[in-house]
DNA sequence: CATGAATGAGAATTCATTCAT
DNA sequence: AATGAATGAATTCTCATTCAT
């Protein structure tokens, strides 16, 4: 890469975490494009350079945030092969609990974002960028597994939907209830909703 | 109820239902004091004298609203009995539901808030005013079914988290399926919740 | 008096009472009408029945402030009579100073209005009001005294004017020097001044 | 100095006197921020670049100005050498005196605050700007007289609060006196405060 | 007399965006 | 490519004053 090259990814990523920093410190609303581009040592009328607006960094600070997210699931599943899909799911799930639980100023940036639309297009345009394709190692996670799922989308999207929208709350909060009570009770759910939705399975 | 007070009801609701229809139009950061009292046909100070500011009245109407949808649709159970604990909580979450797809503008503006800590917040604040309380309903819905939950609060956490985010992105864009795909999923996976959750029942 | 106009007095003092609490905690600048009927417990509207504005309220503020210190110091030289007229000048400048040291909030409030115009004018307005008319007290000791003046309203200003401008800083800063410090100094020059003007007396 | 520099210096210098001009046009509180900027030819925001608000710019003014007054007269005391300090101390506060009486407006602007704090901070801020250290100025011509006083900070203290609070009322209201009547007196002041402050002078 | 809801002009301040350097 | 001074529209919020009750 030219030496120019590199020096335009190190300003774009300055710019990426110094807006990560302010966004997660005071909210998206109250941090201004001026705030930004100071705390990343740059000008003002370079942030134009890289980004439209304030909700474009944004949207790619999730994007990239929650890739991350999941990247390291998938490589800490990697090296931690489970015997089952379900296994393999519930692993992946509570690696990504375990992980914003750690850090909650993560969580709280993305988890109000952890939700169908977003994370899709986080996995697409990171794809490019990053080089793994979450929603192809879903896919052959299920080939892997030899069983054939309803709606192998709808499942993953009940899931993810059903985890990111607890555990904000709880982990945040504790309310209604702590992480250590919720999190046996999700994965029963889980369970229950992987194996409902297995081909042979039924409800009654 | 004195002529004063009455007019300041007027205004009050006049000043909620003007923010309401700006705030499903162009989004709360849109939406200027200035935007909401001249739709009210008032004064911008006279803001000032019912609100503290726009995210005081944001959250006076997620309440409202939220505590709205749900009042309603235990009236429309009340009108309906039906058999069980079971295919009670199938007919609220079905009503719910129905009104939500049925005023999308409604869903755009409460479903993200469809959470525990403004649910709550919703339905104490509303109790006061509108004198039905939700959780006591739901405390006698259980206490007639004459079952027992390992944790009741936790249960209902769980489900309206699932349908609240799921119904989201599937009412306003279809995605990842549609609506009719989505409802018997749903259904199911509730009905497991519930099942699974009941103090005799076991997950194998 | 009538019930009634006692009611009156009663509610003019709260407001000044009132005024005077906030104007010294925050300046008149950043005190409303609002904050003023709030403290004194009246509604805003009544305020206007008592005084005009803000500044209003403030002038007769400083007059009746300005009075009641002078009326407190004329009062203790009464009580203690003194040899000629330096030395009644002197004992009365001592007494304010010590009033004005003792109560600093309310040296901040007068000590910069303890200027010739407003001086005169507070003690006009207070004598209909209060019954002590100053600037006859004045003149009653340079007539007691025996003695003649070049100017005995040009000296008294000066001395006033001296007074007044330097134990602000003084006593609120200890700039540029401590109270004990100035106190002799200005006991001197103040001697030196009235000296000074005695018909008889001469420069060189 | 870069173009860029000069063209902010100019700027500065606009919102300067423009600001100045309002403040005695019409007062500091009844003149906003807009107004100072429409007369600077700038816009609203130019002036946050510059100054942090009202009172920032008013400060700056008020030290510019009295340094200017201050400056003014030492250069006239050097083209007018005088025979000792006691007369250089009466040319400085005569020319003061010509120099405020000569332009009202100004005197109206500062004679409030010809006192100790600003004064000094007056001085000492400029002192940088002009390059003219006015206390600096003091000690020379003391040094020079080959006199000793008792506390020439003080002396200089008393000076300046007599002379800066008596000549606003009286070069702005005739009151109680004019200045015609006035600065004789105030000169036959000065030379017994001067005198009496000599190490060998005494009172009696 | 007293109240306090209502007014709406007006003030301060912010900030995304542009553009000359 | 990078800068940062300048812009001015937009927004929030205050508050003196009025007036119907």
């Amino acid at each position: 890469m030219a030496r120019v090259e590199e020096n335009k990814l190190v300003k774009r990523s300055a710019l990426l975490e110094a807006a990560f920093a302010l966004f997660v410190e005071r909210g998206i609303i109250r941090t201004s494009i001026a705030d930004i581009t100071k705390k990343a040592g740059l000008a003002k009328g370079t942030f134009y350079l890289y980004f439209k607006d304030k909700y474009d960094i944004s949207n790619k600070l999730i994007a990239r945030k929650t890739a991350d997210i999941f990247n390291q699931s998938v490589e800490a599943l990697r090296k931690c092969p489970q015997d089952c899909f379900e296994d393999e799911m519930i692993f992946l799930i509570d690696d990504v609990i375990r992980q914003l639980n750690h850090d909650k100023i993560l969580l709280n940036f993305i988890s109000k974002n952890l939700e169908w639309g977003i994370f899709k297009n986080a996995i697409m345009e990171q794809t490019e960028e990053i080089g793994l394709d979450v929603m192809d190692y879903y896919q052959d996670m299920i080939a892997r597994s030899g069983k054939r799922f309803r709606d192998p989308e709808l499942m993953l999207f009940m899931i993810v939907e059903l985890v990111g929208s607890t555990i904000h709350n709880v982990i945040l909060f504790k309310e209604p209830v702590t992480l250590e009570v919720l999190k046996p009770e999700l994965v029963r759910t889980i369970r229950l909703i992987i194996r409902d939705q297995e081909m042979d399975g039924s409800i009654d």
